[in-house]
DNA sequence: CTGAAAGCGCTAACAC
DNA sequence: GTGTTAGCGCTTTCAG
């Protein structure tokens, strides 16, 4: 490996011109930039990151802390990241947190040790406070997918109650009253509000979700089967099935399918994500876009300005915004009466 | 951020003495090393990264060099190498190579900026000079899913001449005889060697598998659907499709589904990875396992092996080998006509 | 067993 | 415009 010195030795400069050639100060003569550049391009020298940071203190480098690389979701995070990333000549190191805090904290501070101020956190165990706190060590700590009052500015989230709303708008639209919510027993926010903004919406139209049509349970396929399996068993009378996420979506059209219930002619589904497990599954799914590269991208520009002009960043939160993708999964029930005519099925029982 | 020199001073030691404890050294008299330790537990001390790289000239890093960390098999790969890699107390740095030669090539060029030594690199466009040339540089280079004779001990990788033998026997002891192929145009050898074995076993039980029924295409779902469905078209007889791998196999049972015809009752479908998409679909897939995470988790090991202590590592190659997942998407043929008696459809013709 | 000290490759005053 | 130089935090001989 070719040092700075040798590039100086070879160009017949010093390594103060190679520096300031390197990082393209104009304060250097035509001529000994040239001669440098030769140096460097005969060399294949690149400048050692380690003292870099070691000398100037700070690193170029962005940590991303995400529970587990298997699940696409974070895939996709991870891909946003690092493209964003590569075009700022940051590089990005990934820890999982395998969902425990213990090890979460762990991974922040192991990031430490290479000086990383900058790190992108989906933490979903963590209290408040505990971020709040990091965010005084981390001048480039940036929150995804999620909210906290003190440290707004540093939260890249998603509005998932105006997600639920749009929801239980479209659901309403194509005619379904009798909706159950299959959604997730974690406690991170997201279940709840997206809860919140469907259950807003039915009772703003008049219309009760009782208890029984609420069911928590595990955020995976399996959780969601079995789930929608007790919802069969139960005997309720439902023409639609919103599912937490995409996976469980996929999990409730597993049971449902098992049970011989037809999708979407019997039973509508929605997912949310938009993850490509969606156009594996048949009928395709409708989801909720959740723009998740975009925002992988998007904060890492943030905890990059975080770091270096800190005063450019507005005080103010970063929030996106579901959208609908309409596909196969949700029978519009004014077409679907109109195309089977006489057969007033506006809210099949769910169970056969 | 506590240096070593605040340590040392609180500890009232030296530098060399707290060094000495970090490394566990055992010529430290106990009393010196718990007031060390202390001292480090006080101040919460960690040790500065860039500076040992520095120092010391290694990095326990591992850069991992994928196409792209958004497709479910890159994630399942960095999930295994990331939890490998904490476990030797290793970092990872991840990189997008877009599936371009260029770009990874100049990933690794920037992981050695770090001074990192240790790559595991997934590449489908380099060539093998260029990867063997990669290995004088790099004493940690690991090649992942890909063999390269000349540097055979530093490939970690999946024996898919094997895994196409093992589908076409499947299929045949399940009683189908009119197979269709549909294959990647990627020019990566994997799709060549699992073609390659299915029809080797196809030849050795006399069958013989004409062009028209081996169809190349870009290795997605679009790919695959657009390609089924023009073998529909074609009015071909085939009785199972095998697909490259897990997405293709749902984007062929796409087609297969929107032309009316049943899977696996009509037409069964194979896939290859064992990606949790094949139970997204329905009827859930059978495929073969390839056990990505297990090859990241080796090729972590690996490639510190190869770093640390060379002289350990065996100079012989490191196959993986597939494994028959069965779930429902192959009809066994036997069974089926036992099930529906006279039905004799062994071999139904693709178009309806 | 312990400490002093050199130096890894780079940056950034500061001097010229 | 350019060079000299003092460290960044750490490891590691070498003396003691």
């Amino acid at each position: 490996m070719a040092t700075i010195k040798d590039v100086a030795r070879l160009a017949g400069v010093s390594t103060a011109t190679v520096s300031r050639v390197v990082h393209g100060l104009d304060l250097v003569s035509d001529k000994a930039r040239i001669k440098v550049q030769k140096a460097i391009a005969e060399l294949n020298y690149r400048p050692n990151t380690n003292a870099r940071a070691l000398k100037s203190r700070k690193a170029e480098l962005i940590g991303m802390v995400t529970p587990n690389l298997s699940a696409p979701f974070f895939g996709a995070l991870a891909s946003g990241i690092e493209e964003a990333a590569r075009k700022h000549n940051y590089k990005v190191m990934m820890r999982n947190s395998l969902y425990e805090t213990e090890t979460e904290i762990e991974a922040i501070e192991s990031l430490r040790e290479h000086g990383c101020q900058n790190i992108i956190l989906h933490s979903d165990f963590s209290d408040d406070e505990t971020l709040t706190r990091l965010a005084e060590e981390f001048s480039g700590l940036v929150i995804v997918n999620r909210f906290i009052p003190a440290i707004a500015n540093r939260c890249v989230w998603l509005d998932n109650q105006t997600g639920g709303r749009m929801m239980a708008e479209y659901l309403l639209r194509s005619g379904h009253t009798d909706i159950a919510f299959i959604s997730s027993t974690y406690k991170n926010r997201d279940p709840v509000d997206r809860l919140k903004g469907s259950q807003q919406v039915l009772m703003e139209n008049g219309l009760n979700v009782p208890d029984s049509r609420v069911i928590l349970t595990d955020p995976d396929i399996q959780g969601a089967k079995s789930a929608t399996k007790a919802l069969i068993d139960s005997g309720a009378k439902v023409s639609a099935i919103v599912a937490y996420n995409d996976m469980m979506a996929v999990g409730v059209m597993n049971a449902l399918q098992e049970a011989g219930i037809q999708v979407p002619e019997e039973v509508s589904v929605m997912g949310f994500d938009d993850l490509f497990i969606c156009l594996a599954c048949h009928p395709h799914l409708t989801t909720m876009k959740y723009p998740v590269a975009e925002m992988g991208a998007y904060a890492t520009s943030l905890t990059i300005e975080l770091t270096n002009k800190p005063d450019t960043v507005p005080s103010r939160t970063h929030l996106f915004m579901p959208e609908l993708v309409a596909r196969e999964s949700v029978l519009d029930l004014g077409e679907g009466i109109a195309k089977n005519k006489g057969d007033d099925s506006s809210a099949s029982s769910i169970a056969s």
